[in-house]
DNA sequence: CGCCGTATTGAACAAATTCAAGATCTGTGG
DNA sequence: CCACAGATCTTGAATTTGTTCAATACGGCG
C-alpha cells in the first residue's frame, strides 16, 4: 500500500464536510503514518492508556467498547474504513474505551505531534477535525436515542440504514454492504442480547426489509427500511452548508 | 448581572481541563453576550435551526432533545449552569437537535464570531472548545452505555452520580443539588416511562440509598450509590494530566 | 474428521410498558 | 385566603417485550 492511498478514504471524507484548500489536502496526504493489522477481537487502543496516536481504519471494522461491572457490554461506535476512530484524543489523550478490532482489521497510526503540526499550521484542518469530532458526536446521539425504543427491529433497521449510508460514502453500494461481525456485537451495538438479535433480524428478513448472510447485510427495499427505522439522515450532517473558515 | 460575572462559572470549569494563561482568560471573560430568560419547555434552539451563536447555561436547567416519528422522545443531554450547551454548533452550525429549557432558565448567547476570533487569537482556547465538546461526547457515550442496562434503578442511580459530581464542579454540595425537572423529563433521559422513573425513584430511596423531593435530590449515601451505580468518574476526565498546549 | 465458536430454536421468566384511575401539588384568579 | 384547573405524581393490574437458561444445529478450520 503506498504511502500516499492508505490516507485516502478518510481524507475524501473530510472534505465531504469540510472544504479544504489543495495545499491542505496535500500536507493531509503527507503525513507519516504505521500500517498495523489485529486479528478479530484484539484491542489496538487499551483502556486507560495515554495514547500518542489517533487510528484511522483502512480495512477491516472496528468497534468503541465500554462496560459496567456487572457485565454490561456495549459498543459505543462503530468504524468502517475511512473513519478516524480516536481523533478526539487529540485533545483528550487519556483514553476513557478501548478499541478493538471487530473483523481483521488494518490501521493507520497517525501520530499526535504531526496532526498537531498540520493543524498549527492550517487553522482549516484544525477546523476540518474538530468538525469530524462532532459529527461523531451526532452519531452518538442518535444512538442513544435509537437505545431508548422499545422495538428491537426498529433498533437494528436503524443502525443498518445508517451504516448503509456511511459505507455508500466510501463508494460501496449501500444496499450490500460488508459487516464481518457476530450478532453478538450487534447485540452489544444494539442493547440487545445476542439472541433477539438473531430473532429480530429474522423478522426483518420475513418482512422482505434485509438479510444478513456471510458477513454481509443485503438491503432489499431501502425505501420501505427507511420508513420503518425512522432514519433521517440530517444528523450526519452530509449535505450542510459548509461553514466559513 | 454584571459582564464580568455571567460567564465565570462556564470560564472556571474550562480551567479544570485546560491550562490557559491569563490573557486567555481575560480574553474570555471579555467575551460580548446575550442574556435571556427562558420558561420551561420553552426551545432556544430550535430543530434544523442555523445557528450564529452558541449558549452557555447561567441558571436554571436545559436539555438536548431527539425524537423519532413514533413518539420516542430522548433527552441526550443535560446541562446545568456553567455548561455551555452547544459548542458544536461553532463547527457544525446547523442544529440536529432542538434545546429546550427544563426548568426556567437563563443563557447567555454569544455569537459564533466572537468566539472564533478569540479561537483564533489564542490556539489554547480552541483546543480548550475541542476539549470541551470532546469531553461532551463522552458523557453521552456513558450514557449510551447506561441506556443499554436492563436495571432501571442502575439507570437511575448512574445519571444521578453524574450530575452530582458535576454540580460539585460548580461548588455545590454533590450529595444535595437542584434538579427541578419532572419525572417525565427524567424518563425522558433515562430510556424510561414516566411512571416506571417513579417507581424506580421510590425503590432507590427504600432503598436509603437517596430521594428526590420538591426539585433536588439528596443522596443519603454516597459511597454506596456510587457501588450501587457502578459509576466510575473517569469519563468526565477531571483529573487527566495536562495535555501539551 | 472432529473441534470450537457462532447461529438457531424453545420455554420459562423478569422487566418495563401500557392503560386506567386517583391523589397531590402548583399557580392563578376571585 | 380560598377555590379551582391543569399538571404532575402515585398506585394497580394486565400486557408486551426482551432476557435467561438450555439444548441443538451449523460451519469454518485445524
Amino acid at each position: 500500500m503506498s504511502d500516499t492511498t492508505a490516507l485516502e478514504l478518510w481524507i475524501n471524507r473530510l472534505l465531504l464536510r469540510s472544504a479544504l484548500s489543495e495545499d491542505e489536502v496535500e500536507s493531509l496526504r503527507t503525513l507519516p503514518f504505521n500500517i498495523e493489522n489485529y486479528d478479530a477481537n484484539r484491542d489496538f487502543v487499551g483502556l486507560g492508556e495515554m495514547t500518542t496516536h489517533s487510528c484511522i481504519v483502512i480495512n477491516g471494522l472496528a468497534g468503541r467498547f465500554d462496560q459496567t461491572r456487572d457485565g454490561t457490554r456495549a459498543i459505543t461506535a462503530i468504524h468502517i474504513p475511512g473513519d478516524a476512530c480516536d481523533l478526539h484524543s487529540l485533545p483528550v489523550p487519556l483514553s476513557a474505551n478501548p478499541l478493538q478490532a471487530l473483523a481483521r482489521t488494518t490501521i493507520a497510526r497517525v501520530s499526535h505531534e504531526a496532526l498537531r503540526d498540520v493543524a498549527k499550521q492550517y487553522p482549516a484542518i484544525a477546523q476540518a477535525f474538530f468538525r469530524d469530532c462532532v459529527v461523531d458526536a451526532a452519531i452518538l446521539s442518535k444512538w442513544a436515542l435509537n437505545a431508548g425504543r422499545t422495538e428491537a427491529r426498529q433498533r437494528l433497521a436503524h443502525l443498518f440504514c445508517e451504516l448503509a449510508l456511511r459505507y455508500a460514502l466510501i463508494g460501496q453500494n449501500k444496499c450490500d454492504f460488508p459487516l464481518p461481525i457476530t450478532q453478538a456485537h450487534l447485540g452489544d451495538a444494539s442493547g440487545l442480547t445476542s439472541i433477539h438479535v438473531n430473532r429480530t433480524i429474522r423478522a426483518l428478513s420475513d418482512e422482505g426489509l434485509m438479510r444478513v448472510s456471510q458477513g454481509r447485510v443485503v438491503i432489499e427495499d431501502w425505501d420501505r427500511l427507511v420508513v420503518y427505522a425512522d432514519f433521517n439522515p440530517a444528523y450526519l450532517h452530509l449535505a450542510d452548508p459548509k461553514p466559513p473558515r
